[in-house]
DNA sequence: GAAGTCGATGTAAGCGCTTTCATTCCCTGT
DNA sequence: ACAGGGAATGAAAGCGCTTACATCGACTTC
């Protein structure tokens, strides 16, 4: 085809390992040697392997290696979505520390669709990645069995589990501290704005954590102040309307996210609902900007990097035999500020 | 090791196209020509091929088709960082542009370190993806070299570029436009806060829009009014405190970032300083925010989905043989909200 | 009815590596 | 000086697929 030099291939498209091991005058066993470092090999041999190895231009040819080491060296990440820094954030950390290690990463995302994350997850093993991160604790239970089936190590991030691995906090917990911060302020009337859209374990675990800490005190959620948004500003704007304009008004209002938060916030300013003299608003992230909206938003901490790093470090354990640990907590933090203040008195 | 079912692997762990043949009664060949739907196949085999699979678990080695066939039906991209917006929300769509062609994504990051990027780039060859998405028009020259050898399209996102495939926008251009826009209420003395950490071609073709700009009106942007800042609200709004407490102020300045433009806002409302009264802001990008701030932000709109999903349609055009255009030009517009103004009377 | 077609299927040769096993050669100890 | 032990190396057998190419009927066509 286009072998334009004889006895070797082409020196502009593709030389092999076999190529290299010609011109070095060597075996191909001693090729591999020196490539990956994974014997001894005398200093002559293992200079000319190099020489050839650039004079050839030689590059490793993966998919080989991965069906002969039965190892791709890749690791696989399957995420709801790419689109927003909750996901993207923490994956950042991910590739960085699997990266590290040699790794690379093979994304995927599934839109919140639990029947594309099972086919996502397919792909991935299907592409033999050494190790698989997904998020959340809640997937179709086929999931589990394809990748028992190839017996490689998977973590859950974002979330605790008590039956598999997994990194993240307890999304049920920190609700619960949060409305606590709440109640000893005084707020009886709770209402909440979440993301439905791209509605999950995290979210669903924290509006039970909400409703059980409420319930303790006698308190409740009445589903019209649980308000459904997309994760836009525009749509958190007209949920907090809604919610103001209702017959009776809450007196905090806890979003999922300070987005959201944010979307309240500057609905409560357009129609002269005073924060939190009126009304409380919290949020969850901590976002960066949360401490600049006015008033700075009362919101939790949540280390979204840390999620992505211990998430990669756990696999890169499990992968090098280091004992599973059991559910891995990353940091959160109740953050006070300006947003969340006495309940007005009746 | 694990056969306990004596003939076929471990119906524990892999199957191969093998045991399935086996199985079914039909030769290997038939089998892949089942699952790749290559060929027409007797009803009565694929079905038997069909149940094998299922009855064995098989899944697919993606390595040994790749190996076999050339191809890997993967993609790669290698971007700056995952952690910014700038880059992930492009990145969310170009993985569902290739995804639908059946693609999987390879993902890698450099830090905005060139011999990061082409170590990436190597790797990514290394791992046989069939096109490559890389950002911006600088890189380290061996990089071509590299890719040019393999013969496998790659496009370069976020700016235009005459020699090689790109998908963008002309950076200068843009801002040059801003510039007009500034002139045109009078402005003569400019500043830019600018993200150095994260430093790339595109800001500096955007710097250098402004420049030549300002040139042509025989004005120009003194060094100490090009302030460095990191890609945080903090940092920026020390920047635009180092401006305003200069001996003499610029009236107009203009963000490398709407971030950025959001820290200068709350510096100048922090030091009381108007805008636009006494000072115009301006942004890029118009990132979901940037029309609620106090007051919205004067900003360049860039189409960030866009570019990801044109780099993807791209490359697929690339890998059917579709002929290659000239450069893609994707969305940008001025979005003039109230963070400019008229200049101050001097 | 013989020759020619075409569709369905099987055979087998790789794809480019890793890795086991055997071989060779050079030291060491006594 | 000779057996024994290592270290360096090569030969070759796969890894699990795809894909020519060959084969074999069953149909046309005249």
């Amino acid at each position: 085809m286009d072998d334009s030099v004889p006895g070797f291939s082409s020196l502009l498209s593709r030389a092999s390992l076999q190529d290299v091991a010609r011109l070095a005058g060597v075996s191909t066993a001693t090729v591999s040697r020196v490539i990956n470092g994974s014997a001894t090999v005398s200093d002559d041999k293992r200079q000319a392997v190099q020489r050839a190895c650039n004079e050839l231009g030689y590059v490793l040819n993966a998919a080989a290696r991965t069906l002969a080491s039965r190892r791709s060296m890749t690791i696989g990440a399957v995420v709801p979505t790419l689109a927003t820094e909750t996901f993207s954030r923490p994956l950042a950390a991910f590739q960085q520390t699997v990266h590290e290690a040699g790794y690379t990463l093979l994304v995927a995302s599934f839109g919140f669709d639990a029947q594309v994350e099972l086919k996502e997850v397919q792909t991935m093993l299907e592409h033999g990645v050494d190790a698989l991160m997904v998020v959340g604790r809640t997937h179709d239970p086929k999931m589990w069995d394809l990748i028992d089936r190839k017996r490689i190590p998977c973590v859950q991030a974002w979330s605790q589990d008590s039956d598999r691995p997994s990194v993240g906090f307890d999304n049920a917990v920190v609700a619960r501290q949060m409305v606590e911060h709440l109640l000893s302020l005084g707020h009886r009337k709770f209402a909440m704005i979440v993301n439905e859209r791209s509605f999950n374990d995290r979210v669903g675990d924290r509006i039970a954590g909400t409703q059980a800490r409420l319930a303790e005190e006698g308190l409740e959620l009445p589903a019209q102040w649980r308000v459904a948004a997309d994760l836009t500003l525009e749509s958190a704007i007209v949920a907090m309307q809604r919610l103001l304009r209702g017959p009776t008004r809450p007196t905090a209002v806890i979003c999922a996210n300070d987005l959201l938060a944010f979307g309240a916030l500057l609905a409560a300013k357009n129609l002269g609902v005073r924060v939190p003299e009126d009304i409380s608003v919290v949020g969850f992230n901590d976002f960066d900007y949360a401490k600049y909206m006015s008033p700075p938003l009362t919101t939790t901490r949540v280390e979204l990097a840390q999620i992505g790093a211990y998430a990669g470090a756990y696999l890169l354990d499990a992968l090098t035999g280091k004992s599973p640990k059991g559910p891995i907590e990353t940091t959160t933090e109740l953050i006070v500020r300006a947003s969340s203040g006495p309940a007005p008195a009746t």
